[in-house]
DNA sequence: CGCGCGATTGATTCGGCTCAATAACTGTGG
DNA sequence: CCACAGTTATTGAGCCGAATCAATCGCGCG
């Protein structure tokens, strides 16, 4: 018996990492929170790991916490009327995830999946609330998430609207860079298929193939196997906003 | 002297109904505000009238505070890179504008037009974050908006991604119908051009007229002038989610 | 009544989607 | 380490939707 609750305790050790030391909440919503709040959350938490291409959660599904990613890279894509995924966003260490179904109360509006093997931490909509009510300075932070958000995405939408493939391909690249940055040898860095880059532009995979052939003859990338390594950021800068 | 203090009071007045007795109030994130909140908006806004085709804020400036329409109908819209307007949402009595780029901490990220004449209160931003900071069902209120906007645009990527023109018009009919509603003959009530129907979908104007045209023909639509009946919703519904 | 803008229609062009075939790559088991 | 199978990437040909350009029409208004 003693041995079972032994296990328990280092299992539940290992499987959540205090928060009070986690790298990740640094660059996170997280980031101000007291000694006593996150007491709470260590309490309330639970964190799990996922391998390369398994599903956090799903699109329809409602929601009964958010997450925060610890350690690794995940996709959120919705399905459109015709059944192709579109990528509406990126999550790596230190972001959440899952909080806006909450918000809105609505239905989890996309899927999240791992491009790699990930380490992601649940938090219970009763304690992210309860900070919200609390805390002034964390509903702040949360709207400027949620803010900046919709920002983004109305601009996503005029560029869907009004750019040609090429230009929003060039821009995913820009927007892929800043989101996972460059290697040691200037390659975006992370794994996506050819078919993962054409749901984020909104296109076919042959499409982004032909695109990224014509990029590579205008020396504004290099194509080393799969990676795509970034020659000249100023110009698909140009490109992608038409700046002549 | 006298006569001075007394114009002004009256026309503070007029030009500042009490936000108590605001029909627009009950409808918006302020109707659950209590009186001692109620007396501090009156005191510290402003309320200005603009004319059909006047423009409220400009993309890109500095927000000082946000809007609260009274009465009229409001067009946002961004400028894409080549120049052409991209609307990307609309607002009507009770709807709060200009919020946005506040809690983002960034510029405007839309121009705010009058696509009728218009009232609109102007509540400065220190208002706004006090009311975050002391009343958490208003934050509360003000998340949930913030994340059913970006859950919509998050949608509506999806759909300018996926969809095709006649979708994509097909939805943003019943998008116009869902936001001003319709008028006794079942026609859309809110009057705008071929160009700002082709700037929510993202098409050229001539696409437009065309594809309306192939509305009418399929008997979803009737043209009546400017306005546009509403004839099958149902049928308008199945052709935009691509339903066979 | 004529002016001017918005709406409409037609003709042409082109980007990009689809379908089909082939090549390269990944991981697996022998 | 190689052979195989299944996947992913690439290339080619053809077609279609929708953008563009150009011309005309229609309406509101001074």
């Amino acid at each position: 018996m003693i041995f079972v609750i032994l296990h328990l305790a280092m299992s539940e050790k290992l499987n959540n990492p205090s928060c009070a030391t986690c790298g990740a909440r640094q660059k996170s919503v997280f980031c101000s929170l007291n000694s006593d709040q996150l007491v709470q959350m260590d309490e309330h938490k639970g964190c799990d790991f996922y391998k390369k291409g398994e599903t956090i959660f799903k699109e329809g599904a409602i929601a009964r916490g958010l997450f925060c990613v610890n350690k690794g890279k995940i996709k959120l894509s919705r399905m459109g009327p015709s059944g192709k995924e579109q990528i509406v966003r990126f999550a790596k260490g230190g972001d959440i995830i899952g909080y806006n179904s909450m918000l809105s109360r609505r239905p989890l509006s996309a899927t999240a999946s791992c491009l790699e093997d990930s380490a992601v931490c649940f938090i219970p909509s009763q304690q992210f609330f309860a900070l919200i009510k609390k805390d002034p300075n964390f509903s702040l932070k949360i709207l400027e998430l949620t803010a900046k958000n919709w920002d983004d995405a109305s601009r996503l939408i005029t560029d869907m609207a009004q750019k040609t493939t090429k230009q929003r391909l060039a821009e995913m690249l820009l927007w892929l860079k800043e989101t996972f940055g460059l290697d040691e040898d200037n390659c975006i860095d992370v794994k996506l298929s050819r078919e993962e880059i054409a749901n984020m532009v909104g296109t076919a995979t042959e499409a982004v193939i032909r695109l990224l052939a014509d990029l590579k003859k205008e020396n504004l990338i290099a194509l080393e196997g799969k990676k795509i390594k970034m020659l000249d950021i100023h110009g698909l800068v140009m490109l992608a906003d038409l700046i002549d």
